[in-house]
RNA sequence: GUCUUGUUAGCUCAGCUGGUAGAGCACGUCACUUUUAAUGAUGUGGCCGAUGGUUCGAAUCCAUCACAGGACACCA
């Protein structure tokens, strides 16, 4: 039951005893005419002054509380607002008759949101203030704040309840403020560019365009089925067809999977697509990407990461198969063979699926050998046309696709390729897949018959990118879980009994 | 999905081999007009995650369940 806690019992009470004095505990004309850090910044001279302060001058401030110090008839508080955090002195004699004793002392507390009117003073101990002249309630808090010094440090409940996270932890809106910038750069970065922003839709008749498990949601008046989009690939060329030549989409993808440090249920990405251009034009726009994120979000090129630490001008590039003997260590007679593969991935006690072709194997070696040794950005290229189904293949090598993915910190951080144009060669594709569906693979592609369709009236050469948003900014606040960087992380419902299932 | 660790006051945490539950902060009362997690005195505050079991007796031992953290497996 809400409100039967102890403590905001009281604190009602203490609303009540507020109303009774005329005063109205959620206030709502604010007369705010500065923040803290700009106030802090336009005063820091008083410091100099004869006698450290300045009564000439007058300000007002807001924010909540979160140190409360009486010292009988004077007090320190500490208010905060989103610029940051203001001592304030308030003392009975610059109050109204009864005030300071009857209503500040008795009624006002931590967690309170309140405004306050003042010139500025240096403390004895060298602390820039405020001597509050004037003292007005904003917001009574009726629930209680963690404890002051240790905080909020439960996961469970910074997650659930982001919002005391953020009220006990600064530290976590600057996460959250660097997690902007990027969506923000990333945006400016590809329309300066001349990318067009665009919107595909996210209830899919077919969730295609990955490997993965959709989401399954009802549209009641069609009374039909729809998924919730695993990637905005398909449509996104599309509009290639359709004459567009430089796209891109942030926005969020859902994949019906588990959840762990780098999987929540939801996630963003930019998806790019660029007409009559290559993965190798897409390698330097990337290159150029970092550097731009970089020099915006004034980030070392030797990027920490947890115990790593991250060159960022250390950019090379590796065809897959060389990858795999150069960095993976497995003999170059066993990467082209499919039985010695086989061989090989047992006699590391790894467990080898039955039915995997040679492509298949080759990611196997990969994931397993080479990808965690990754730390310095590194292109991998030339990936088997096996497990490329929307890629080009190579003119040269029929058997591998122009495609790379980007792996820093031994993690995928982005996945392009020169996109398969060819719609007889797609169609196939898609019926291969179809196959392994069949065959009990339920992350294999569905056949799109309206995408091949579209790609039967010409795309143009065209090259795309896509670059998951959460794990890059995880690498540039060196956060190690997805949850860190995401405001409302999925979690598990508290109370099975609260939420609908379908098991009756 | 598997393994593993945790869940005790609003928050941060103690609680040993089973014997009626503890601290700090917060909150209440008192003192204190330059403090820095202010200080001193004093008091209130608990379904020990849930359900079963063992036992004369369970926060403690056992089982099941829920949620969370970590590791592994799969994926981005």
């Amino acid at each position: 039951m809400a409100f039967e806690n102890k403590f905001i019992q009281q604190r009602i009470e203490k609303v009540e005893l507020l109303r009774a004095e005329g005063i109205n505990p959620y206030s709502n004309d604010s007369r705010r005419n500065t923040t803290i850090v700009k106030y802090l910044n336009v005063n820091s001279d008083i410091e100099n002054m004869q006698n450290k302060r300045d009564e000439n001058r007058n300000y007002t401030v807001s924010g909540r509380i979160k140190l409360f110090r009486i010292m009988g008839k004077a007090s320190f508080i500490k208010i905060e607002d989103e610029s940051g955090m203001l001592q304030i002195y308030v003392t009975r004699d610059n109050l109204p008759e009864g005030f300071y004793n009857s209503t500040f002392k008795k009624l006002i507390e931590i967690g309170d949101i309140v405004e306050i009117s003042g010139f500025p003073f240096v403390t004895g101990q060298g602390e820039l203030s405020l001597h509050c002249s004037e003292f007005r309630l904003l917001t009574k808090a009726i629930a209680p704040l963690p404890e002051k010094f240790h905080g909020v440090t439960d996961k469970e409940i910074r997650y659930r309840q982001r919002y005391l996270d953020l009220i006990m932890n600064s530290e976590v809106r600057k996460t959250f403020q660097t997690r902007s910038k990027v969506i923000s750069l990333t945006r400016r970065f590809f329309e300066d560019k001349g990318f067009l922003e665009v919107e595909t839709p996210m209830m899919h008749p077919i969730a295609g365009g990955a490997n993965a498990k959709p989401f399954v949601t009802h549209h009641n008046s069609l009374g039909i089925d729809r998924f919730l989009r695993i990637a905005p690939e398909l449509y996104l060329k599309r509009l290639i067809v359709g004459g567009f030549e430089a796209v891109f989409e942030i926005n969020r993808n859902f994949r019906n999977e588990g959840m762990d440090a780098t999987h929540n249920p939801e996630f963003t990405s930019i998806e790019f697509y660029w007409a009559y251009k290559t993965y190798k034009d897409l390698i330097k726009i990337t290159k150029e990407y970092f550097e731009y994120l970089f020099d915006h979000l004034r980030l070392p090129i030797m990027l920490p990461y947890g115990d790593l630490v991250i060159n960022f001008e250390n950019f090379t590039e590796i065809p897959l198969i060389e990858s795999l003997t150069t960095i993976g260590g497995v003999a170059a007679e066993v990467v082209n063979d499919k039985e010695k593969i086989i061989e090989y991935l047992k006699s590391q006690n790894l467990t080898v699926k039955p039915g995997m072709n040679l492509g298949q194997l080759q990611g196997e070696l990969f994931d397993e050998f080479v990808e965690e040794k990754l730390i310095d950005p590194t292109f991998i290229t030339e990936y088997p046309v096996e497990i490329s189904p929307l890629a080009r293949r190579s003119d040269t090598k029929p058997e591998i696709t122009e495609r790379f993915e980007l792996f820093i910190a031994g993690r995928e951080i982005a996945n392009a390729f020169s996109e398969l144009n060819d719609p007889i060669d797609q169609y196939e594709r898609f019926k291969g897949q179809c196959d392994a569906r069949e065959a009990g693979d339920d992350e294999a592609h569905e056949m799109d018959e309206d995408f091949i369709d579209a790609l039967s009236y010409g795309m143009a050469p065209t090259a795309g990118q896509g670059i998951g948003i959460d794990r890059l900014v995880m690498l540039l606040t060196n956060e190690h879980s997805i949850r860190d960087v995401l405001l409302f992380p999925a979690m598990k419902p508290l109370h099975r009994d609260e939420v609908h299932s379908d098991e009756e």
